[in-house]
Parts: structure tokens; sequence; C-alpha cells
DNA sequence: AACAGCATTGTTAACGTGTGCATTTCTATG
DNA sequence: CATAGAAATGCACACGTTAACAATGCTGTT
């Protein structure tokens, strides 16, 4: 058996009230009474029973870090990331509970008295039932990644579309005008924010590529690694590819250096996400950085306040993307 | 406010105790009341309020998945794996709570009350005290990862040694003998149990290196770029080097290609882990596969079902490792 | 001296669930 | 028909904590 404030109580000689004020540092104590209780419960080496606090406070001290899935099109750098961005900021006294969305067969489970806050790094529209679920339940809820507009929402999202847009300009600026992209998994939003610069870009100068440059992909490495073999099979092969992702990328110059060319020599090669990895590949990957780990800590800063002063503006915030330059693009 | 049994006990004309035992399934209630009750629980959208229940049953239905530290040293594809295996196999009850042991500044709230059980995804012996502590405290727990010899736990660990031994044995049948290794971060059982079954291999052909030829990394990309760079000066430069993981070997490769060498032309790389990118690499990386997933979910079934019995032997199981052969080491 | 008012502590109930024991109802048996 | 025994349900309390309200003692003011 662990000890309770009623066996502090016995032996400091008052009522466990007391003693439950003393610990939670209420003014009503006597000063001196205060330290005596927290010295004897130091001593009995006390630890307060959350599941019962929870029950009277209506708290669990659970917070929950939703992925839209875990099994595929999650990267092992997305998922780490956010991860550290979100454990970094959140105190001693939370519990951090990670889970894909797609585990839940039901979301029976997932309500205010469970979790007293959530956080969803959304990665498609797939999850929008849960997000309306746990907005219904009026559970405090942020969106990271993905602008959802049915619900009114705290959103932080990284701006894909102007990033994919700042990323195609510049390989045209580099000269290219056969411009081929490999898209993301389909029904992701950054899939289609990502495409829609990359077409503004093109369309802003003037470009037009065949539909044979629009490959699928599906965000991971094997999916570039395919879709790089069919435009090498092109009879009109593009001298640029935009990769929508940087996992994407590195299976597509492996399928570069497969058939005995080179990156960027015979083929210039751009990724998105800006992965740990990607400044060592050969050669190091241009690409666009998403700072995940930074929305993450500070979405769940944003939800901490949230429920603490239980008020906040619910708006989409968007996250400056940023071009990284190094040596996968060459200059024509 | 929520639905509680009391409000379906209003309702069905029962006592809640009747409600309580229809819906644990109690063989004492007649199963027709059963179902009627079944049915307005569900129309209510009923849902357990778990504090409540964990307080008077003793059970926090949180399960705990800790590793060394969540900030240098754990490589992104480590906890994605590790989480993915976890997740894998616990039920929808069950919470799972991601945390960094580094992050907490006591453990006082790490106890019994909070956690059913735990899994300790062990890199360093810097854990040492946490699992002392969550053993004398009779928490469930399963040490994956590394061995831990001084308190009686389940442990799961990868076969490091024997990989290390098995892949330097490789270089040395593919008639190198100038073998040097880039180490992992000090300090980690598995930078130790790699370093032994290097040397042993070596031993075992006869084979004496020079000291410079030990470097030191800590694992991440950027020691590994550092390492290589610090060998390849070297008057009698290796003609393969050993690099204790894949992300040190990507790094490696980066240094070697900058100075306008080759991989496995020049020097030939080989790595540990076999992550994800590695096949991808330019050249696809000669490897040791680790099988953190299985590991991971072994732990996870192990920890579960000693939850439900009560009872295990408490041993240390080995897991295979696996050469794994592409195109960075070259045969002389 | 009486009393207002403050500081400090205690009494009691509440949160939602599960369970030992008592109670009621029903069935079968002699 | 009486009764033993089984089946089904209810009563009351427990789990550990917090909080509204009551109670006590003390100080200072009139």
């Amino acid at each position: 058996m662990s000890v309770t404030i009623k066996d502090i109580a016995k032996l400091a000689g008052v009522s466990h009230t007391t003693v439950s004020r003393a610990l939670n540092d209420s003014p009503l104590i006597n000063p001196e009474t205060k330290e005596r209780i927290k010295a004897i419960a130091g001593s009995m080496n006390y630890t307060p029973n959350y599941s019962a606090r929870s029950l009277v406070l209506d708290r669990s001290y659970n917070l929950g870090l939703f992925f839209t899935t875990l099994h595929t099109g999650t990267s092992a750098g997305f998922l780490y990331e956010a991860i550290k961005g979100v454990n970094d900021v959140i105190k001693d006294e939370y519990n951090l509970i990670v889970r894909g969305i797609d585990d839940y067969k039901s979301f029976h489970k997932v309500n205010r008295k469970n979790f007293d806050g959530i956080i969803v790094m959304s990665q498609s529209e797939s999850d929008q039932s849960f997000i309306e679920y746990a907005s219904d339940k009026e559970i405090p809820l942020v969106v990271l990644n993905r602008p959802v507009e049915s619900v009114q929402v705290m959103n932080f999202v990284p701006d894909d579309q102007s990033g994919a847009y700042t990323l195609t300009e510049y390989l045209v600026q580099q000269g290219h005008r056969h411009i081929a992209i490999i898209e993301g998994k389909q029904g992701f939003k950054s899939t289609q924010a990502r495409r829609d610069g990359y077409r503004e870009a093109l369309h802003k100068h003037g470009i037009t590529v065949p539909e044979a440059y629009y490959v699928s992909g599906n965000y991971d490495l094997e999916s570039g690694h395919a879709a790089m073999s069919k435009l090498l099979e092109l009879p009109d092969r593009p001298t640029a590819v935009f990769c929508c992702n940087d996992d994407m990328a590195l299976g597509a110059v492996k399928a570069v250096t497969e058939r005995g060319l080179s990156v960027p020599e015979d083929i210039s090669v751009a990724g998105f996400d800006d992965h740990l990895f990607s400044a060592f590949m050969s050669p190091a990957l241009t690409t666009v950085r998403r700072p995940i780990e930074e929305l993450s800590r500070a979405g769940a800063e944003k939800l901490l306040k949230f429920i603490e002063t239980k008020h906040s503006e619910k708006s989409v915030v968007l996250f400056h993307t940023e071009l990284v330059i190094r040596d996968s693009v060459k200059s024509i």
C-alpha cells in the first residue's frame, strides 16, 4: 500500500484536509504547519494518487499527440521532430500519449475526461472526422501541419505551397524548363499544396510541361525510386525533378545512379522537408526546410496556455518555409 | 456533464450496481437485463470514467515507453521503429506514454498507480538508476536493447556483438586487412558491444590495426563525417571502415565523396542498424539489420502478458542480427 | 466585557466506479 | 405445502482527493 494524505494527517495530528491544502500551497494554512506537513510528506515518500485527483478535479493530465497514421506516409524524421518539439515544452506533470488515429476502432475513449488537450499532427483529410469529433466534444485542440476549414480550431501549418513555389522558381532560374514532379501520397493535403506551388511557378514563367511529368508517389523511398525510373524512360526526359519530400528524393537519386547516370550532371533533383540526412546525401540535397519541430513546440505551448487560461483565438497561423540550396541542382 | 452508470441505472430502472455488472459482462446478471442495459448505454453514448475506474481498481491503463534520451543519440529511425512496434500490439484500452528518461527532474510520478507497465528502450547505463527505481517499485518492467545485470528484469536485446563480428569477418573475407572503426556514443552499451565484435573478428584472423583506426563518434551524421575526415588524413589510410551505425555511415560517405573519392572504389564503408534509407543511399549500404521493431513488439507482448498473468521468467533474450550485403564494400 | 472579524483548522460530502454482503424472487424437491 | 437452494438484484461502503461550509480561537475595538 502506498502512503496517502490520511496517513500523513495521522502522523501530523491534523485532518487530511489540512494536509491536502498544505501540499497544494493553499494560503489558508499556517506557514509553519505547512512546512511541517511538507517535511513529513517528503520523509514518507508521498506521491499523490493522480486517479483520485483526476476524478474530483475532472482533469486527466493527459495530452494526446495524434498522427493521421503511424503505418505509412509518416516518415521517421517527421515523427521524431514532432515528438521532440512537443516533449520539450510540456511540463513534468503531463503525460504525453502518442497514437495513430487510424489505430482507433472507435473514438470512444477520446473525451474530455481522458485528455486535457489534444494535438493532431494532421497529414490528410482522412482524419477530418476525428478532428470534428474532438472539436464537438470540446476538447482543447490544436491541429498542426494541415489547414482545416470545416471547424474553428487553433491551427498551425507550414506554408507548403509557397515553399514549392520558391523551389520551382529556383529551378527555373537555374535554366530548367523541363521540370517534372514526383507527387506525394494521394489525399494528403500537403500533396496538393506542393503541386499547387509547383504549378503556380510554372504558370508564372509561362512554362508548360507534358502530362507525363506528373508522376504519383506516396512519400516513401520505394515510390520515389519507382517514379524516377518512369521519368527516365521518357523520350523527352526532364532536366530537373521536384520530389515532394526528401525520402522520395533519396529513392529518386538511387534510380538515377543505378542507370549509370549522375545527379546533378545528368539530371537535377530537389526535395522537400529538409530531413536530417538530406545534407549528407551525395550529392547534398537541395530542398525546402519545413519547421516541424518549431511548429510542434509552438502548438504545444499554445495548447497549454489554452488549457490554463481557457481562451485563445482560433485561427490559421502559417509557418515560413525556407529554400535550402545545396548541390543536387545544376545550373544549365 | 457526461453520462454515468447512475444515469443509465435511472433510465433502466435498476441500481447502478447492476449496470456496472452488466457492462462488465458479469455472469451474475440476467442475460436479458444485460442486453437491455447495454443497449441503453449505447444509445446514451456512455463512456466509462477511467479515473474513477482506476481509483477503485488500482490500475491506470497507462503503459510507458521510455527512451534514455530524446535529445541526442536517439536516431529518428530508432524512435520510429520502437513506437511502431509497441503501438502495434497494445490494445485499445491502453494509453501509450512516450518520454525521455532524462526529461524527468524526479521519478516521483513514475509509480504503480500511474503505470501498469513500463518499457524501457535503454541505450546507455545512465538510465540504470531509473531501471532500478522502477524495479524497486515493482512496476511491471521490460528493458529492451541493452542487457542489464544488476536487477532481474525481462530483457530483450539485439546481439550487437555477434552482428559486428559477422560484419567485420565479412570485410576480412573481402580481402580487407586495414579496417578502421568509427565508434558510437561513449557510454552507450551498444558502442561497447560493437567494438567488441569488431575486435574479436580482427583477433580471430590475426589482424592488428593501429590505434588511429579507432575513431570516436556519437551516432549522429556530423560525427560520422568528422570521423571519416580524420581517417582520410592518415598516411596509411584504411581500405574499409566499419561505422557503428548507418547515420554515421552516411556522414562518412559524404566525407569521402567531398574529397573526390568514391565508395566503394577508393574505400569501403559498412554501417550498422539497416535504417530505412540505407538501401537507397548511393552506393546502397552494406550493414547489419537490427530488428528493433520486432524487439519492441515482442517486448510489448511480453509486458502485457505479464500484467495479465502476473508471472514470467525474467531473463535475457538475444535477438538475432543479420548481415545485409549491398554495394558499399568492395572485394580486393 | 461584548463582539466583529480574521486566521486557521475540521466536518462532511462529492467525484464515478466496483464489490462484499444482504435481500428478494423464483424453482425444484421432498 | 414447506423449504432449501439457486438466480438475480440492491445496499452500502470503499478508493484518495478536493472544496464548500462550519467551527474554533484569537485580536482588537467599542
